[in-house]
DNA sequence: TGGATCGGTATTGTTGACAATTAAAAGAAT
DNA sequence: ATTCTTTTAATTGTCAACAATACCGATCCA
């Protein structure tokens, strides 16, 4: 029976599967085999297919011939790369924010940043990084432009794995500081300063974070599943 | 009966798909109904799907809920954003590429710039401009990272499609003897310098293009009437 | 023991069919 | 003639079944 969902399904299981990517309660080369996923979201195989086809262009999961999708295990030398042309990508953007934000808009950014401290007071790693992550989706999307928006999300969820993956558990604060910094001169309209700074934020991450790899257990993907669908 | 076909289905409709949409062949706005294209390439609507989906996420066609995929229609107004992080992207690329590129490698490239050529002196404008852009592809592919490659092809052909759109006819040379400069400095190992000329090159190809859109935009109904509200 | 060969099993790739939805065409009412 | 409503036609969103493939282990042979 086809759902009557106003959202399409398939977007939501993908949301769903990133955002477990990225806190790596999925960890990377965990297998996602069609029918399993599709189960935990009580569809048919098509529509996980989609999602896991979005996945795999935005580079979360890797495909197999044959063999199906699993969660990507980036190696560490293409960090460089990701990082190189995200810096690049976030500069254009904060350049490209309206002169401008309304309040509503500023808000939603320190409310954000926020959670962010929260999460990372209270010692969750991982979900600090993809906290943290969104914070610069959020900035992308207040451009208005989709495409900055895709761009973003794409890069930033991949430069989260990556540092779920090999950062050093002491750097996770993906700087807070920094945040509440970049909205205090957007809101200041002082563009130019805000993209050294974000420029400075981002050169930051990687040195003190790109140290070496770690390493993790797997569970259940029913279990992992389960405490993700209700997360917002 | 399942294609045993070494290579994807999807890629290659998506392939063709993208080609004919470059050269205008499918002008933007074209209708894309999923069984009439799956009809064409003898095979089923879900193929299909997964092509027109990837192409979704390229950027090259736009999907309408419910309604179904069409060429996209992109406006003047991206292009600019479009054509920015190109160019940060290829800087990075250029300088990526090995110190020395193989003997092979240069030949394939000299040759591919000396197609764009023929097209460009039998005024085939389209086929030029897609051509143009497929250097610049084939420059991505030899750094040897499919991530780069996938980048670059996105924007490649989103720029391609803008050009076609908006480029007026007399510019559409896309700087062949450019192309030549860029391949004798990496053939010399001049990396540094190669990623200057490329980002003049790329400035080029905006400045002389991108001058404003052709009139063949229809204004929409809202437009008019602002026009003519506060007329006497 | 080690290696190759051959089925069995699990999982994807593909397909055609059905339900849901939208846009457009036809009709009714003012 | 114009606006509102209903029908209709076209097309997607979804699904369940079938075919093809790669992996895994058992068996066989040196």
């Amino acid at each position: 029976m086809p759902k009557i969902d106003g959202v399409k399904q398939a977007e939501n299981i993908a949301r769903v599967l990133r955002n477990a990517i990225i806190e790596q309660a999925l960890p990377a080369g965990s297998r996602l085999p069609e029918d399993s996923v599709a189960d935990q979201f009580h569809t048919s195989r098509s529509v996980v297919r989609e999602a896991l086809s979005m996945l795999s262009t935005e580079g979360l999961v890797e495909h197999r011939k044959n063999r199906g999708a699993f969660v990507a295990e980036p190696v560490w030398e293409e960090a460089r790369d990701l990082f190189d042309l995200r810096i690049s990508l976030e500069k254009i953007v904060v350049a490209r924010l309206p002169e401008v934000l309304t309040d509503d808009q500023l808000d939603r950014l320190r409310a954000h940043v926020a959670t962010e401290e929260l999460a990372r007071d209270e010692g969750h790693d991982s979900r600090s990084i993809r906290l943290g992550g969104e914070f610069h989706v959020a900035l992308a999307e207040m451009t208005g432009s989709d495409f900055f928006l895709r761009y973003t999300r794409e890069l930033t969820s991949r430069c989260s794995v990556m540092l779920a993956l090999y950062s050093r558990p002491v750097s996770v604060e993906c700087g807070v500081s920094e945040h509440f910094e970049i909205i205090d001169l957007i809101a200041a309209g002082k563009h130019a300063q805000a993209v050294l700074v974000m420029e400075r934020h981002l050169f930051a991450v990687v040195e003190r974070a790109m140290i070496k790899p770690r390493t993790r257990d797997k569970a259940s993907i029913a279990e992992v599943l389960a405490k993700y669908k209700n997360l917002p």
